[in-house]
RNA sequence: GGUCCCAUCGUCUAGUGGCCUAGGACGUCGGCCUCUCACGCCGAAAACGCGGGUUCGAUUCCCGCUGGGACCA
């Protein structure tokens, strides 16, 4: 077999989304699985919507989730030498034609088609007439068969039959001299040597006119795999209402792209009854066999839970440097790595974004902590005055700070003073983190050290009394 | 409206005629673990859209209907 090519070919009119990145993973996998090229074509054609910005953006989407490209990027912009050609190529074969046709016309005989409850169709014309060009405004029209059927193979959907007499002579170039969509899509992508086209199922009703334009071309009809599209939960397609699309979205929100990358994977393809896959494994084990044919809503809890066995998995230096970003974001400057990752490695098994494990980090660096009004107000009483400086009083003859002997600092104190353990953990948490939640009190008590810790027990002290 | 696509728990899916009393995962609910919250573990509720065929036997094959979606206008 010669070498697979697939490509992502984006326009730049706004950010990548969820649906966009799927279809670029999916040709991505299927290259590296075959080990073949994967090419990127920015498709900005469209020169009012395209910005400089939507360029970035799928960069930066695609290097985020480790899409990497092997040639490209293309611009559509860059190539209309080409496109040209190959529209001389169709006319002076006589497969395409200038037709004069007004657009007031035009839409007189749609009209009058819609008013006999009749499918709006180019009339046809100018195919008859034939005629040379001219300087008069024109377009040039693809000479569609009239008779006869076109059939597309697709390796998702299978074989899907389009009746030629249903499809209209299409404009491969408009009147101000640029070629349609559909037409520097055909050209791109035989002139770029794709072997397989995966993309959204929104293009497969395309496809039979693009199949016949391939065979005007004299080119090799490339496999096609449409992919179904991925909607939002009222079954609509993905928009902006649905909440954050924007790939980029989740990293701000601190997602790891590894759990993006797998959620996506997972939607619209199965490998059995396996959920999580590495990178390799993906590679190795991607097939388009095992995409399934439906649409699929994209799911944001499911995408949460792997986030969170991710982070979960996820090595602690590499997350102390995915956090450094969220936690400078909120003022806090991070000198001490190792104790970063002390602390992530107390936190990474209750986070499930990088955004919460920040959030909930914040105690340990921050000098003053505020207690939370309701935790205070059931934990932080007067009968806790007596333990609070026992407590202190015990950790401060502690050589040897650790866990262990924090925990029987407890344990000594509850049996002393009779109290349940609960009973005791509750309120130095409080006084500690200034919350009701955080990792189990003894690793908090020793990540945070000695001096703080009495410190903060010695602000308790103080605001119980000053409650009094 | 025309063309095309699709149809298993709420969601992602396994299933390719008998292994199905329909499996897994997320979510939900209950329990265990426990210094809180998580994690983890155990358990529960939850689906083959409907109607016809084909077949000894259909979730699985065929047809129709219904429903959803996409594209074009």
């Amino acid at each position: 077999m010669s070498e697979i090519r697939t490509r992502f070919a984006p326009s730049p009119t706004g950010y990548l989304h969820i649906g966009g990145a799927r279809t670029a993973l999916f040709n991505w996998l299927f290259a590296r699985h075959y080990k073949g090229k994967f090419i990127l074509r920015i498709e900005d054609t469209d020169r009012v919507r395209s910005t400089k910005e939507s360029i970035q953006a799928i960069y930066d989407g695609m290097e985020w989730l480790g899409l990497n490209w092997d040639e490209g990027p293309y611009f559509q912009s860059e190539r209309f030498d080409i496109y040209r050609e190959y529209i001389e190529k169709l006319l002076s074969k006589g497969e395409a034609y200038y037709c004069y046709c007004t657009p007031e016309e035009l839409e007189k005989n749609r009209k009058q088609a819609m008013s006999e409850r009749k499918k709006p169709k180019y009339s046809g014309k100018c195919r008859e007439l034939d005629r040379p060009k001219t300087d008069e405004p024109h377009v040039v029209r693809f000479k569609t068969p009239k008779q006869g059927c076109t059939k597309v193979a697709d390796l998702i959907k299978g074989e899907v039959i389009f009746e030629n007499a249903e499809l209209d002579d299409l404009i491969i170039q408009r009147s101000d001299g640029y070629p349609t969509y559909n037409f520097a899509v055909v050209v791109d992508d035989i002139t770029m040597g794709i072997t397989d086209i995966i993309r959204g199922d929104d293009h497969l009703n395309n496809t039979a006119r693009q199949v016949l334009l391939y065979d005007s071309l004299d080119s090799p009809i490339p496999r096609f795999a449409h992919v179904p599209l991925i909607l939002g939960i009222d079954k609509a397609r993905l928009s902006k209402r649905h909440g954050a699309t924007s790939v980029m979205a989740y990293k701000e929100l601190g997602y790891l792209p590894h759990a993006m990358v797998n959620y996506l994977v997972r939607l619209g393809w199965s490998y059995g009854d396996q959920e999580i896959f590495s990178r390799d494994e993906l590679i190795e084990k991607f097939s388009l066999d095992s995409v399934g044919k439906s649409a699929g809503i994209f799911n944001p809890e499911k995408l949460l839970w792997l986030n969170s066995q991710y982070i979960k998995e996820e090595n602690s230096e590499t997350l102390a440097e995915l956090l450094v970003p969220f936690l400078q974001k909120r003022g806090l400057s991070i000198h001490d790595i190792e104790l970063l990752q002390k602390i992530i490695s107390l936190l990474k098994e209750r986070s499930k974004t990088l955004l919460q494990m920040a959030d909930s980090s914040e105690f340990f660096f921050k000098e003053d902590i505020s207690y939370e009004k309701k935790a205070a107000e059931k934990f932080l009483k007067p009968e806790l005055l007596d333990i609070f400086h026992i407590l202190i009083e015990r950790f401060s003859r502690i050589e040897d700070f650790n866990q262990r002997a924090i925990e029987e600092t407890f344990k000594d104190l509850s049996i002393l003073k009779g109290t349940k353990l609960a009973k005791l953990a509750q309120p130095v948490r409080v006084s500690l983190t200034g919350t009701t939640v955080s990792p189990g009190i003894y690793e908090v008590i020793e990540v945070l050290g000695k001096k703080r810790v009495i410190n903060r027990l010695n602000k308790a002290i103080e605001f119980i009394r000053d409650k009094v």
